[in-house]
DNA sequence: AATTCGCCCAACCGCCCCAAC
DNA sequence: TGTTGGGGCGGTTGGGCGAAT
């Protein structure tokens, strides 16, 4: 036996929404916020399913979207992050303001893909068409990192790991060589995230901004949210970039706490 | 003018994860 | 500890629309 429908599909409409559900769904939400999606439609006045409202909400009502051409920073930035993390198109529109994950999506398979082939690029794996035999140490230097730290196609199981949680001799090691390195920074290791990932100025701010205790998130599952940013915080690590080791995260990318800098602003 | 083709993107579907019980 | 329900995600679909024939 599967699981119950999210909703009753006989009763609820489907396709192109009208200007009046859009009115309702707007209304609703002003007055009551979002969440309780499954019961939303009813409470709204909506023939429709919670998942549709949701959706509709997130990617096309949202008074915050950006909407409009991409830019070619943005392209940049979509190609660079999908090349760390693969088709994981939530993350990706977390470091894109006013973007959505099926705006991203969608432009990456309608316009970033070709833009990739016809420079000679796999958008898949980001390596050169013609490389018939992927070295990793001899192409891109991003995906030359460590594995561990390729999260391509890792399950979301595997973001839940917290860097307390390690277990090896080897992670305990480089846990204490990063603490040496970040008591000791050598001159120039005030790595440049902008430079190392291409995050504008104002991403950058808004990012930080979110770790003022005012602005704290508020998450529903905070062990992945905060994790999933972590791990974006690897990924524009510019140390990981160099391969400096899986463990080690450097002080652009943690905070005195232990933890790290980027977490998800509360409007994003 | 009519038809076909291809592109774009909003919306849907099925699955997964996790908190609550 | 196992089950369930809600929310979220990535992949896919299909309708609208403009270009080409």
């Amino acid at each position: 036996m599967g699981r119950s429908p999210c909703c009753e599909k006989a009763h609820t409409n489907k396709g192109a929404w009208t200007k009046d559900e859009d009115q309702r769904l707007v209304d609703y939400i002003r007055l009551h916020g979002e969440g309780c999606w499954r019961s939303l439609p009813k409470a709204a006045g909506l023939l429709r399913c919670g998942k549709s409202c949701r959706l509709r909400w997130i990617n096309y009502l949202r008074p915050d979207l950006k909407r409009g051409n991409f830019t070619e920073e943005e392209d940049q930035l979509i190609i660079k992050l999908h090349s760390l993390l693969g088709n994981k198109w939530s993350l990706i529109a977390g470091r894109l303001p006013g973007r959505t994950d099926n705006e991203i999506k969608n432009y990456w398979n309608t316009h970033l893909k070709r833009k990739l082939i016809s420079r000679g690029i796999d958008p898949q794996t980001h390596r050169p068409l013609k490389e018939t035999a992927p070295n990793p140490t001899t192409t891109n230097p991003i995906i030359a990192a460590p594995t561990e730290l390729d999260f391509r196609n890792a399950p979301k199981s595997d973001f839940m790991k917290t860097p307390s949680g390690m277990t090896t001799d080897e992670e305990q090691q480089q846990l204490h060589k990063k603490k040496q390195y970040d008591d000791n920074p050598s001159d120039g290791e005030e790595l440049n995230l902008e430079l190392s990932i291409g995050i504008t100025s104002a991403v950058s701010s808004r990012v930080s901004s979110a770790n003022s205790a005012e602005s704290k998130p508020k998450l529903q599952n905070n062990n992945f949210q905060f994790l999933e940013q972590a791990m974006v915080a690897k990924a524009a690590c510019l140390c990981w970039q160099l391969g400096f080791g899986r463990s080690e995260i450097c002080r652009n990318c943690r905070n005195s706490n232990g933890f790290y800098r980027f977490y998800r602003p509360l409007d994003s």
